[in-house]
DNA sequence: TCGGCAATCCGCCAAAAGGAGGAGGCGTTA
DNA sequence: TAACGCCTCCTCCTTTTGGCGGATTGCCGA
């Protein structure tokens, strides 16, 4: 026999998370051993039940599912994550999959195709919902553009090679040895970059640096 | 009823076409208008016969299938081509759906699966064997290849999920918070990171997340 | 010439981080 | 059973940060 697939919902819909169980325990190969009404409960239990796969919901309150998708990936890298969602939202649909989603169904497929993705994405496979597969494959077509050049005008040359050091982990008194400066100064610069920058420690500044491309100055 | 669609095959293996011509005749909406060996008569049999959707192999001597594509789109642009192709290259892929492709079939699925794609890809939707799906969705997050393991899996579960809560600012408080434990925890796990990756302070940590890929999980 | 700004320093303070040790629970594996 | 790794938490300690408040110099443009 097949072994049982322990499936985990994720859905702030308790309607539609009994009937999505109804349907589902009918298989003789699934077992739904969990549910969750929100992101955070999601995670956790994800995290206690260990699940083999798990159908997440998007929009939810507390945490969104993008980020108990997130999350539940940290601790169960290979865990088989099924996004189950209504929006049709190309960047919705490419952050989940970028971030390690194993598939993006929306809510209006069919009970068959549900069952087998399920099936599917447990074994390694990655499914789309058929709007969704043409939605990647136009995100293909236009790349992206981006190029986002920011508030990081707005910091002074001296600031920016403040900033550069401390993206590498130097400390205040390292960052002062290195450009000749009394560590004071360094303060000071640090404490004028987190306000321009309008985060608030020295950690954000260097992941902030590091996506600017700053920290190889 | 439903109206016929018209079909144009194009495939080198003249068994492999009369084969499939037999499997679409079966299907009552279905009805193949032409054949042909190689990309060029393809591409004139296209233009000919104004088929409702081409079945285009790959490899074909003469004119292959990705140019004869091209070919096929520039006099009629809405005009639906389905790769059907034994290549599981993520190039070919991606370099068919840019072009236009409406769909791309590996020739080793099931008949269901042919039929109900040629009847989507009709209908405006894009199709792709399951197996090319996981390849495009990989191709998407290409730009975090994530494949440097390295170090990183020296870490648990549980300093990955700090590590990335570290990447984005938390001190080890908040941190604490989020995960639902003690500072003191957190700063055990911190410590534990930083002798792991051989570094010296949570701010290399976090640059280390970044370029890993591991602070959006 | 004056105001603004970058840059350089001070001191003071509370909070946070880094570092060392120990210690109990829990599950897996030898 | 014992050993091991992971997770959890603790104390005690020093160093570093972040966040104030100043101050001085020099430069540039209105």
């Amino acid at each position: 026999m097949t072994p049982l697939l322990r499936i985990l919902l994720v859905d702030d819909h308790t309607l539609f998370r009994s009937g999505l169980k109804a349907l589902l325990q009918r298989q003789a190969d699934l077992e739904v051993i969990g549910e969750a009404a929100d992101g955070l409960e999601g995670v956790k239990k994800a995290e206690q039940l260990k699940p083999d796969i798990v159908l997440l919901d998007l929009d939810m309150p507390v945490m969104n599912g993008r980020d108990a998708l997130a999350q539940m990936l940290v601790s169960q890298p290979e865990l088989a994550v099924l996004m189950l969602t209504v929006s049709e939202d190309g960047e919705d649909l490419a952050e989940c999959m970028k971030t390690g989603a194993r598939g993006y169904l929306l809510k209006n497929i069919n009970a068959d195709f549900l069952l087998d993705s399920i099936r599917r994405a447990v074994d390694g496979d990655s499914v789309l919902s058929p709007e969704m597969t043409a939605k990647l494959v136009a995100r293909l077509r236009t790349p992206i553009p981006v190029a986002p050049q920011s508030e990081l005008d707005s910091l002074t040359p001296r600031e920016r090679e403040t900033l550069s050091h401390l993206a590498r982990g130097g400390s205040n008194k390292e960052i002062a040895r290195a450009l000749d400066l009394a560590e004071s100064t360094v303060k000071v610069h640090v404490q004028n970059i987190l306000r321009k920058l309008g985060i608030s420690s020295r950690v954000q500044a260097a992941v902030y640096a590091v996506e600017h491309g700053l920290e190889k100055l």
